[in-house]
DNA sequence: TAAGGAGTGCAATGCCATTGCAAAGTTTAG
DNA sequence: CTAAACTTTGCAATGGCATTGCACTCCTTA
């Protein structure tokens, strides 16, 4: 199972849900891909992302990314398709932050309509 | 009761989640709680947050707040107290998507510690 | 070949948002 | 003043998604 989404995962550019993986393989149980998904984020595998489309999202971490404010950057929800991408090729400046706020971690979403369904 | 909450939120320079109101206004119930929020919603009068920490938060808009890309303001979650605090004073650049992506709203959240609790 | 560990499925739980319905309160027209 | 119409509220139920306990199956290894 984990080989499965693993290589289902790269094949995609984008962010799935727990949802979207569970109808693809029909024959496994949420929970466990759930948990794969789960081991996957213990190893830095995945990261989620939490584009308010109510179901959170997977996707693959770059090799250089560390699930912080160093993976920097911004996914885009299409709300016509509901799919999610990483815009890796837009990255955005982490901004000052006042007197006493330390940032850890950074989540910059667009929501809008993607080049498919334009 | 409408009065009620919208007094509160003016108080209040943060996002606060429906759960935070409930315990606040305990004598009213959860429904009606997020019926007011809702009519204040449609109304232009706050606008959601979904700082990922699990629960929708509200927050007032500003007099030129049309919740959409205009609204760009950052969210900052203190990973500590929970609270979501309106970083109005740091405005963000949108940034170019690619070919074909259109931007209809966006929302960059930080997780961090806040200056109360550091 | 038996024992231990890993992976899986099922069902249950929990949290939060949301809604149907009826009761209570308020406004308005006569 | 009063009845009808409309609004607001509370309660209970529903639904979606994440998460977990438990038992069963499968695989590895001594």
């Amino acid at each position: 199972m984990r080989l499965l989404v693993l290589q289902y995962l790269m094949e995609q550019n984008r962010a799935l849900s727990l949802n979207e993986l569970e109808v693809l393989f029909e024959n496994a149980d949420k929970s466990t891909i759930f948990r794969t998904l789960k081991t996957f984020q213990e190893n830095y595998l995945v990261h989620r992302i939490n584009d308010g489309s109510g179901a959170i999202k997977y996707a693959l971490c770059d090799d250089d990314c560390i699930c912080s404010l160093e993976d920097n950057h911004i996914h885009f929800l299409c709300t016509k398709c509901e799919k999610t991408y990483c815009l890796k090729d837009t990255p955005i400046a982490t901004p000052n932050l006042p007197n006493g706020f330390r940032a850890n971690f950074a989540n910059y979403l667009i929501e809008g309509i993607c080049s498919t369904c334009t």
